[in-house]
Formats: C-alpha cells, sequence, structure tokens
DNA sequence: CCATCGCAGTACCGTACGGTACGGTTCGCT
DNA sequence: AGCGAACCGTACCGTACGGTACTGCGATGG
C-alpha cells in the first residue's frame, strides 16, 4: 500500500489510463477474484513488469484504480441562479436522481465491494480514498445546494452535515446495501426517478418553509 | 454452496455450533482472508477433515456461519400494550438503537463484508440470506410497530414498506456504509442514542398525526 | 547504422490455500 | 475385552496467485 509518492497529482499516462480502464472493466465483470495481476495485464496487453513498475504493488494498482475512476467523476457546479421553491425542489430531484445512478453504477458497485473486501485488513487507504473522493465529492454539490437555499429562504436548518444526512438516508435508505449485496438491480428497483420525487417530497416537509410544502 | 438439505432447521449440534463460533471469531478479528480451513480447524481445535464432513464445502461452512449467527439475533415481539404518542416514540426510538447497535456489531459488519464480498459471483445466496435473515427480521418488529401506531390513530401512511422505508434512511443514512468501508467505528459514531432521536423525530412529523409532533 | 531504452511476452519461484488421505486416539456400545 | 464410529492432528497434492528475472523486438536518438 504506497501511493504516497503521488498524493495530490494521481495523473497517469494515456498508456496507464488504458491499462486501468482494462483493470476496472475486468473487475467489474468478475469480482476481486478475477482481478489478478496476470488477468490484469492480458487484458491490458501489457507485461506484468510493467505493472509493477507503474503501480508498485497490487494495492497500488487497486489504489490507482479508484483514484482513475474517482477523476473521471466530476461534479460539476450548479449555475447559481437564484432559487424558487419551484426551481429548488427540481435541482434536488435532479440531485436525487443523479446520487441514486451513480452509486446503482457498475463501476461504483465494484469499487465499493472492493474497498469493503479489504476494508478489514490493516490500513487499507482504500475505504477512506472511497469515502473523501466520492461521497465528499458528491456531498459537496448537495451543501450547496442545501446552503444556497437557505440562504434564498427556502429551507431552514441549524447544521448543513445534518440536513446532509437526512437528505441522503431519504434517497437511498439501504438501498445501497442491497445492491452491495447483490439484489438483482433490475427489476423494479429502476423507478429511481419516484423514489427521488418521494425522498424529495419529504425532505422538503422535514426542512422546507411553509411555502414549499404545498406539493406532496 | 448446499445446505439446501435443512432449509427450515439450520441447527447443529453443540460441537458445531462451538466450531461456527470460533469460525465467527476468526472472521471478526481477520477479514475474510484469515478464514482459511485450517485456521478455522486450528481454532475450533478440530479437524479439517470434520470441517468437510460437516459443511461439505467452504462456502457451505459460509453458510452456515451465517445461519448460525442470524439463528442468535432473535427480534423479540414487542409488548402489545395500547400505544400512546409517548409510548410509540419511546418503542420507536428503541428500536432505533436497537437497529443502530445491531448493524455496528462486528460480527454483523464481518457478515456484512464477507456476503458482499462474495456477492460479485455467481449464485452465491450469501447475500439473500443476509437480507432474509437480517433485515427482514428486524422489519417485522418494526412493521407490527408501525401498524400498532396506525391503528391507534398515531401514525398515517399508505403503504407500510415505504414508511419502513422511510424510517431506515432516516436512522441509518450512510452510516452503515461507512463502517463497512472501515471508517473508525469509535470517536463520535458512538452517539447512537441522539441519532436515534433524531431520526425519530424527524419521521414523526412525516408519518406522525398533529398530536404526536409536538416534541422536537 | 548502431546504442539505448521501454515494454511485451513468458518462464520461473515461493507461498498459501482448498481439499483429501491416513495414522492414532478417544468414546460408546455390545 | 473387543469392536466400530467419530474425530483429531498432520502430512500431502494440485493449483493459483503475487512478484521477479530474462529474452526479444520495435522505436528513438546521435
Amino acid at each position: 500500500m504506497q501511493l504516497a509518492a503521488h498524493p495530490a497529482q494521481p495523473d497517469y499516462s494515456p498508456r496507464q489510463n488504458d491499462v486501468l480502464d482494462s483493470a476496472l472493466r475486468l473487475l467489474v465483470d468478475g469480482g476481486e477474484k478475477a482481478l489478478t495481476t496476470a488477468g490484469v495485464a492480458r487484458a491490458a496487453n501489457c507485461s506484468k513488469e510493467s505493472l509493477y513498475k507503474w503501480f508498485g504493488d497490487r494495492d497500488g494498482l487497486l489504489s490507482a484504480m479508484i483514484g482513475f475512476q474517482a477523476s473521471k467523476v466530476r461534479t460539476f457546479d450548479d449555475t447559481a441562479e437564484t432559487l424558487t421553491a419551484a426551481t429548488l425542489r427540481e435541482h434536488l430531484v435532479l440531485f436525487a436522481r443523479d446520487l441514486l445512478e451513480v452509486l446503482a453504477g457498475d463501476v461504483s458497485l465494484a469499487l465499493n465491494r472492493l474497498a469493503i473486501g479489504q476494508a478489514s485488513r490493516d490500513g487499507s487507504k482504500l475505504g477512506s480514498m472511497l469515502q473523501e473522493r466520492g461521497r465528499r465529492q458528491i456531498g459537496k454539490r448537495a451543501g450547496a445546494l442545501l446552503e444556497a437555499g437557505r440562504d434564498a429562504g427556502l429551507l431552514v436548518f441549524g447544521d448543513r452535515e445534518d440536513a446532509y444526512d437526512t437528505l441522503y438516508g431519504l434517497i437511498v435508505s439501504d438501498l445501497h446495501l442491497r445492491m452491495l449485496l447483490g439484489e438483482d438491480s433490475g427489476r423494479l428497483v429502476k423507478d429511481f426517478g419516484r423514489r427521488a420525487e418521494k425522498a424529495v417530497s419529504a425532505f422538503l416537509r422535514l426542512y422546507g418553509n411553509e411555502k414549499s410544502s404545498a406539493m406532496s
């Protein structure tokens, strides 16, 4: 578990990015067991020696995969338009849908499974990496949205973290864990739209001003 | 992955229960990687041959471990006393605290990590086993409580599953996943009391009758 | 045109694990 | 006592993986 050499610059060469892509693909449809160094080398048409030269270690490869994937999920800043009750609700629903779709993504599920599997081991910064680069990023977007809503007088809350925690719970509940456990993510689980709207409605009933609680 | 022979009676001999206990202990402080057949045999003072005779397979051992642990977490029936707003709130908070403490338990975390790690593989009924024996059981207790609250005119909801889902999300949010990822479960995470009360307050504001929304 | 470098491909090594086989021991039953 | 079943401890086997060393080939630069 090295990687300490490039903490703030996890960028790799295009060739190495291709390798990381192949490795992620391998991980997605095969689980951690299928993610062998020989398998990655074969899938990426590179040599094991190059893998070890570039990433130093198997754990280094895993860290690089997480950093690489996180770098692709950029959280776009919401436009700072003046919010109304309707647009706030709209933005919240959009955020909820995005969140659900990110969590349900193949790569996200595979990486979360990987990090959870490694969590029991020693240091294993994988979990905190996922936490930092994944939830914290998307949490910033939600936080900004919540603060904008409060500045506009549409939301009332004391601690922003508490409000975000509530919003997250209302949106996701244990859906994420169920998907991680392998519950068939197809079927009715794909009614993310309805789920997002219900969660946002509940959230607005909890934290919204009286005006915005008209819709149920 | 057998175990189909005794789906409704996953009981084993006392000796085998001891073995399963040792295996769980080994899993808790060592992760799946430490759960080798030789290690279990050594820790339980039994032979590998007996392990294979009793559980057939390594997967059979894992299944037996889950069933064994689930059989120890019995959900006691709440007394069907006549509910008031205060007692309903009290029962809900108690349920929330119990839920949080179960989820934060060593064995629960280890088994969830194990099942999640195996989820990417083929059939691997481990995930659905945990889901069925874990959440479903505790969900029944919550469901009964919710229905009793509705019968007493203290709660208003249409679908019981939706209400339970909301309650669960308010209580747990992403705390479970964070613990599974290895976030230090000590520290401030142990303010389960406050968390439970806040979640129940929010739930009652959402689904409670006007009378019970007095307390915040 | 040759030297050097980077890398693919592969062979190789040590280790660890799942699963099996076997000798020795205890315990219960007749 | 004698017998057989259950079982412990251990040795063993095949395999698979992480990691390393070596060979050959294509490109680049002087």
